[in-house]
This record gives C-alpha cells, sequence and structure tokens, in this order.
DNA sequence: CGTGAAAATGTAACCGATTACATTCTCGAG
DNA sequence: CTCGAGAATGTAATCGGTTACATTTTCACG
C-alpha cells in the first residue's frame, strides 16, 4: 500500500507538501500541485482514512444506530439520512441494536473515534440513556425518544392519530377497534394517546374488548384483526398502529370475506410504499420518512458545525392525513 | 476526552498494560486488571477507533457500496449483511453511489483505511471497474456483476424467468408480454434472457410490441401496463422485470377494469413483503434477500480471514418459483 | 543588484492506540 | 541466601497522516 510518503518521494518534495496537496491548499505552485498529483495516480495513491482521523480529529462519518433494519420504515430513513450525508461527504456507519440497553450501550462505545455525530434512534423510552455517558459535546440527535439537553426530532404520533380517528368518527363510526402496536414502543403509546383523545372529544365511550396488542408487523396485523371479527357488537372500523398491521388485517378480512370499507372500514400508519396499493388502497397518516431522515442529518451537521453554543431543541413534525378507499363511506 | 494515557496515569501504570487490559492479554494480575478497569470506568474511557485500527491495521468495518438505497431490496440486503456482521462484531459502512462510475470510483477510494472489505454491487456491467484498482490483496466481493479474480455472488436471474414464462406458458398464453428493467441493468438483461428462452424453447415467435421498457419502479410498472393493454391482439400475461413494476401494473389493470387473473396474468421476480398482500396475490420468483446478503458477509470474512491463499470463485443462488393468484388458469 | 516581505517548501511534533523489546519482579530450586 | 527462569510491567518505535513553525525561494521595488 502506498503511503504519503511514498508519494512525497516519488515526487521529490516533502511529505507536507503532498498533504497540502490533497487537501486544496493554496500555498503550493501550479507546477508542484501537478507533478503531485501525477505521482499520486501514478502510485494509486489514496490517503489512509484512520491516519487522517487521528490527527484531524475528523473522521467524515456519522453513526446511525437504529433499533432494526427490517421494513420500509428504516431503509427509508436512512436513505434520507445518507442523501444529506453524501452532500456534504459525509459517510453513513450503521449499527442496529435490538434495543437491549447493553446493545446500545456498547454500540455508542464502539463509535467513538469512528464518527462525527450520532443520530440514535430508541423506540423504547430510556431506552438511549447510555448516550448520556457521551461527553457533552458529542453531538447526538435523537429520533423520537426525547431527553433533555439533547437535540431531537419527532413524529406527531399523537395529532395524527386523533385526526384520523376523527375522520372515522366523521364517517359514522362509533365502534373503532385499535390494533396497537408493542408496549414499550413511544410512537406506539402516543398513537394510542391519540386514539383515546379522538373517542373521548366525541362522548364515546372506550372498550377494551376493542384494544388489540400487535408488533408492528403485518402477521401480528393479521392475527389481531382475526380477534376484532370477534367482538360483539362487531366493531365496524380498525385503526391499526402502522401501515404494516394494517395490510396484515386487511388480508384477514378479506380471508373472512368482510368488505372493505363496506362491512369495515380500514386506516393505518405511515404511509408506506405499499398502502397505496393494497386491495382498496389504505387511507393513513402519511409521515415523510426520508424526508425525517433527512431533516435529522441536517440538525445533527449543524451542531457537528457548531460544537461550542449549540442550544439543543425539539422539533416535531407533522403527519399529513390520506384518505384512501378504505375508509370511504359505509 | 480521556486517553489510554489518562487511564494510565490515574491507575499508576504504563500504556501498555492498559492496553493489555483492554485487549484481555493473559499478561496481566488479576490486581492490576481489575485495577485499571475500575479506573477506566470512572473516568468514562473507552479507546479511539481511528488510533487503534491505525496501529493495528484492522477496522472491524465491512463497507456496503450499492447503486442505490431505495426499496425494499436494499433494505433486506443490508439487514443480512449486517446480521452476519454484528455476529462478528463488525460495523457496517455504506454508501450509494448512483452507479456512475466516478461515484463508485471516489466511495472505493475513500474506503481506504476505513474498512477491511468491501461488498460491491453494480447492476449496470463494468461499473464496477474501479474495483480494479483495488490492491489485489484487498477483499471485495461483487454481487451481481461478475468479475475474473473477484469473489462474486449473483441471483440465477435468467433461469428464474425461464421457469416463470414456462409456467405462464403451461397456463395456456402464448402473447406474454415483458415489462423490462433498465437498459443498462445486469439482473434485467438477464431475466429478458431467462424469457426470450422460455418462448424460443416453445416455439413461439417474439413480438417486439410486447417488450416495453421500465425502470423497476412501480409507476414506470403502471405505465408500461397500459401500453400493453393497447397491444393487438392483447397480450393475455405480463411478465414483470421485478415486483414493484407488477404491483404498479396491477393497479394500472385495475383501473382500466381488466381482472386478474380472468383477463389478464401477471407475474414478478423478488417476492418482496408486499407481493403477499396486493390484490390479487402476486405470483413471483422468490429471492431470499437478506440471506443472499448474509452469505455475501460470510464469504467476504472468509476472505479477510485467509487473506492469503484465497481462490476467489463465483456463486450464484437460485430463485424459487412462487405461484399465486395473479397468474391462476385463465 | 540588494533587500525584505510574501510565497513555497521542509522539519518534526503530534494524534492515540499497539507491540517488540527491555527491564524489573517473584519465587522455587540449589 | 543466591540465582535464574518466567511472569509482570515499562519504554519507545510505529502506524500514516496534519500542521505549527522553521527555512528557503521568489520577486517587486528602491
Amino acid at each position: 500500500m502506498t503511503t504519503i510518503k511514498d508519494v512525497a518521494r516519488a515526487a521529490g518534495v516533502s511529505v507536507a507538501t503532498v498533504s497540502r496537496v490533497h487537501n486544496g491548499s493554496p500555498l503550493v505552485t501550479e507546477a508542484t500541485r501537478r507533478r503531485v498529483r501525477k505521482v499520486a495516480v501514478r502510485l494509486g495513491y489514496s490517503p489512509h482514512a484512520a491516519a487522517r482521523s487521528l490527527s484531524s480529529k475528523k473522521t467524515n462519518v456519522i453513526g446511525v444506530l437504529l433499533p432494526d433494519l427490517y421494513g420500509e420504515f428504516y431503509s427509508e430513513l436512512i436513505r434520507g439520512v445518507d442523501q444529506c450525508a453524501q452532500q456534504r461527504g459525509f459517510h453513513l456507519l450503521v449499527a442496529s441494536s435490538h434495543n437491549e440497553r447493553a446493545e446500545i450501550a456498547a454500540a455508542v462505545q464502539s463509535m467513538r473515534g469512528r464518527v462525527d455525530g450520532l443520530i440514535v434512534m430508541s423506540p423504547a423510552p430510556g431506552a438511549h440513556r447510555p448516550v448520556k455517558d457521551l461527553p457533552a459535546t458529542f453531538p447526538v440527535l435523537l429520533l423520537g425518544a426525547a431527553s433533555p439537553g439533547f437535540d431531537s426530532i419527532a413524529i406527531a404520533n399523537e395529532a395524527g392519530a386523533r385526526e384520523m380517528v376523527q375522520h372515522l368518527i366523521a364517517k359514522g363510526h362509533r365502534r373503532i377497534a385499535m390494533i396497537l402496536g408493542p408496549k414499550e414502543n413511544q410512537d406506539a403509546a402516543e398513537r394510542f394517546e391519540g386514539y383515546q383523545g379522538a373517542l373521548g372529544e366525541a362522548g364515546i365511550e372506550e372498550d377494551a374488548a376493542l384494544h388489540v396488542t400487535g408488533d408492528f408487523t403485518d402477521t401480528s396485523g393479521y392475527h389481531a384483526a382475526r380477534a376484532i371479527l370477534n367482538t360483539s357488537p362487531r366493531a365496524t372500523a380498525i385503526f391499526a398502529g402502522n401501515d404494516a398491521m394494517a395490510v396484515g388485517a386487511l388480508g384477514a378480512l378479506r380471508e373472512a370475506g368482510v368488505r372493505v370499507p363496506e362491512d369495515m372500514a380500514v386506516a393505518g400508519f405511515d404511509d408506506i410504499p405499499m398502502s397505496r396499493y393494497t386491495h382498496p388502497p389504505l387511507s393513513t397518516v402519511r409521515v415523510d420518512i426520508a424526508g425525517l431522515g433527512e431533516r435529522a442529518a441536517v440538525r445533527l451537521f449543524e451542531a457537528v458545525a457548531n460544537h461550542r453554543r449549540h442550544r439543543a431543541r425539539r422539533e416535531v413534525v407533522p403527519g399529513q392525513l390520506i384518505l384512501r378507499a378504505s375508509t370511504d363511506s359505509p
């Protein structure tokens, strides 16, 4: 492997000059610059990133710590972050932590000297605790979870869910079931609150039989829907905690010969690409996931740039009601 | 930020000892080990990755270079790779290159000193050329593209497509349209060959009017299907180059009031999660994408471990015909 | 020409770890 | 009690860059 020294020797200059050439310093003659460039190309030289970041204290990498990598949500998120990072010449170090406190701690530890900043998403409230052990100057952006002193961005889960349920109520539904997300999941909890809020406002009393717990996978949505079909009096609408579960529910309903939306309205949350193509197309709350990722990256870069005097703040991005055929009038 | 020196000083030992403790060397007294550990925790010390990899020449990171990050295919792939990497204590550096030769070259360059090995996927044949400038000892695994002297894994596109078209022919279809993938895409080209092969075997003559080009997005599938509806005599089946386009095609057919599979059979390729939930469920060729990613990682780690005397070889993973309602008998 | 400021280049310290080699310690055998 | 082998620890070179500071070169101007 050719190093900066090899290039320096071959070009008959010092390593400092080679370094300057590669960093675009103006303190180099045009002639020297060309000569060094040519030699570098001839020897196939490319700077050693680890060495460079050791001395410059910049890695040009940002870390993305996610609870999981399964599903369109995370891939869209990564895409958004990457888009922004790439523009600024940064790379992405991706890690999934499965939401275990210990794993998150380990991941955060191992990021030291590897990244210039960190985007951490941890759905379970409190799971981001290890992040607090980081030196206060280390730029971190939390997705979802909020924590005093930290930058964070979250989705307006509660408001979005409330609007969707209000819409169902406006369509005449009174018995509205909800397929909840995982117990420990903060997004799930907030969406449930929105659901409860809308029912409360409308003076509809809650029925615990209509609350079925899922885990955000389509399979769990399928089973939940089957349970909901057995309620009596039977629910007339299902609000699923996310689109994946709504998709599963649609499958169960079709199997059972229940027509959507005539016999049962169905709504989801997220607006994953698939929602447009289900049968019938799914009403949902759109969250611009890639946009969220991009925004997170932008905020993180701001923090990286400022370093000093950076005031942490929280940002909430609203969702948008997308009404499709699955919630048309009964 | 506390360094190894700080720990050494605070614990009253040399940096070598601290290093030994952290690397589990047996050459340390139990007493010293405990003392150093305690001090390290108290000072919140964690080793600086860049420094460590500079001297040890190991980064514990593998790079994944993809043409894009959009869609379930790539997210599944990453998930598979990550699963394997995580097991071995490795991180993932992800980069998307948009398939531009120059961008790929830049990305490959910037990986030096950052990763111990590289998984490169470049659908356009020849786009992986920059990889050849890497020192021959650098472990690389190509996904899709083959190149003498390089390890590679690919999907059996041609065989999978052939089987699917054979299936359509067996169902009695003679006029089978195909929605092609992007021109430069190798997977797309191979799938087209499989299609042509099956038709040829069956003695069905080709009709260029039945070949519509898309770009692997659902939107392009939608438009392609509309074009196909105008063929005359009208095709009775559509084989889409991937599931996303098949999904778009289903949307166009439903809009046009064309029943699937009665009036028109539809098949795809990939078996993305969505395919199970379309209306009707989509026949497709299943590719275990996460498994592919995992296998790629395993192969790469083999190469990393061997370094010397590693013989490159090519591996082709077969697809599996998944028959669902979208191609039931007319 | 001589001169000095600015421009170009070189020298060497430093970033934070690993590790070969040197040194010191420990403890049982003689 | 001495000695020496092996265990424990320390010293310092090294990895490949960046950059402050020192030195040399260039060149406009008197």
